[in-house]
DNA sequence: AACACGTGGGC
DNA sequence: TGCCCAAGTGT
């Protein structure tokens, strides 16, 4: 029977790990400076590194400050987190930026507390910024640390599950050292990502085998808990594509919902011309994590535009779309989701 | 508590 | 291929 890790013998070989073997020289590391540690952490919510990495360099080289990220323009922000999804981030980002502006004279605050009221930054992000910007020993629960903690200590069920949270989060506070909590927090983190990894864990490599429950009971595929399976629906949509002198036709969507605060190509749920006004491209299918999504698009003729075009600015009186027309070149100044670039890009090479 | 929210990598 | 899930947060 293995007696599982203390805390204190925990900790120390975690940050020796670090030492020998953590990840030292990532885009965001080697500084101080919260803004770069906040927006670092709020690109990797639920995004991989490598995803990442060229979309924070091009980030912080247009907005090197947080004074700077606040004076943007919304559509400045969106083409810039244009393709790395979940949006939100990116308006939240923005948005507290301009809080950091104003209510706190540009200066980023160190309290873990404070850090937390910021819109996109939750428990986790929080502990993350407070930590390795300012030296503070707050806690953090990512993916990775998640599973190295399941592992460690055979904690059973799916983490999405409350009570699984809260004992993932009570083990975090417990192993989380006073000293050297940086090191600490990096090091879980790059355990997580190279040796106790989702599939194929690096056991034999692993400075917490010793005393790990789930190696040791040789369970280590049960931790942590799978996310119970749902079944994905699907959504059918038209995309009018509307070409006229160089420039295409989008909508600004609305800030919540998908895609919110993007452009994208004007859509119904029903064709509502006949087959003479209009030219089926090929269809596809655009998979989401929650639902996929059937797109027909739909080529324009000129007789067609113009009541399309009146019928979808407006969707509704409370909340007018914007619409507005788009050169090439203006398509790199304003957020695009995926799909849509890649079919407008695919459109224009072909014409 | 359960779901919305994007995209791409790994197998 | 299709499925799982990734440095989570907001509602």
């Amino acid at each position: 029977m293995t007696t599982p890790w203390s805390p204190t013998d925990f900790s120390a070989k975690v940050i020796e790990y670090y030492h020998a073997h953590g990840r030292k020289h990532l885009p965001w590391q080697g500084t101080q400076d919260p803004y770069k540690i906040w927006l670092s952490e709020i690109m990797l919510q639920q995004t991989q590194v490598t995803t990442v990495i060229p979309y924070f360099e091009r980030f912080i080289e247009s907005f090197p400050t947080v004074t700077d990220l606040a004076q943007a323009t919304d559509d400045q922000v969106m083409q810039h987190w244009s393709g790395l999804g979940y949006y939100s981030r990116a308006r939240n980002l923005h948005k507290a930026a301009q809080i950091i502006e104003t209510e706190f004279s540009g200066v980023f605050p160190q309290d873990p507390e404070t850090i937390e009221t910021l819109p996109g930054i939750g428990r986790s992000t929080a502990g993350a910024i407070a930590s390795f910007a300012f030296g503070q020993p707050t806690a953090i629960l990512d993916g990775n640390v998640k599973r190295v903690l399941a592992r460690s200590y055979a904690i059973e069920g799916w983490p999405g599950n409350g009570k699984v949270l809260k004992a993932l989060w009570q083990r975090a506070e417990t192993n989380t050292p006073q000293q050297e909590t940086a090191a600490y927090n990096q090091a879980m983190m790059d355990l997580g990502a190279i040796v106790c990894t989702r599939s194929k864990p690096d056991c034999p490599d692993c400075p917490l085998s010793k005393h790990c429950l789930a190696y040791n009971s040789n369970s280590i595929e049960q931790y942590p808990g799978k996310k119970p399976k749902k079944a994905r629906p699907s959504k059918s949509v038209y995309w009018l594509i509307n070409i006229r002198q160089e420039k295409v036709l989008l909508h600004k969507r609305p800030p919540s919902g998908i895609w919110g605060g993007l452009w994208a190509l004007p859509e119904v749920q029903q064709k509502e011309m006949s087959p003479d006004q209009i030219q089926q491209l090929d269809p596809f299918v655009h998979k989401f994590s929650h639902y996929d999504l059937q797109v027909q698009p739909l080529l324009l003729s000129s007789n067609a535009d113009k009541a399309l075009v009146e019928k979808n600015s407006h969707p509704s009186i409370m909340e007018p779309a914007q619409a507005d027309w788009f050169s090439l070149n203006q398509l790199n100044e304003i957020g695009l989701p995926t799909p849509v670039s890649k079919l407008l890009v695919k459109l224009l090479e072909d014409s």
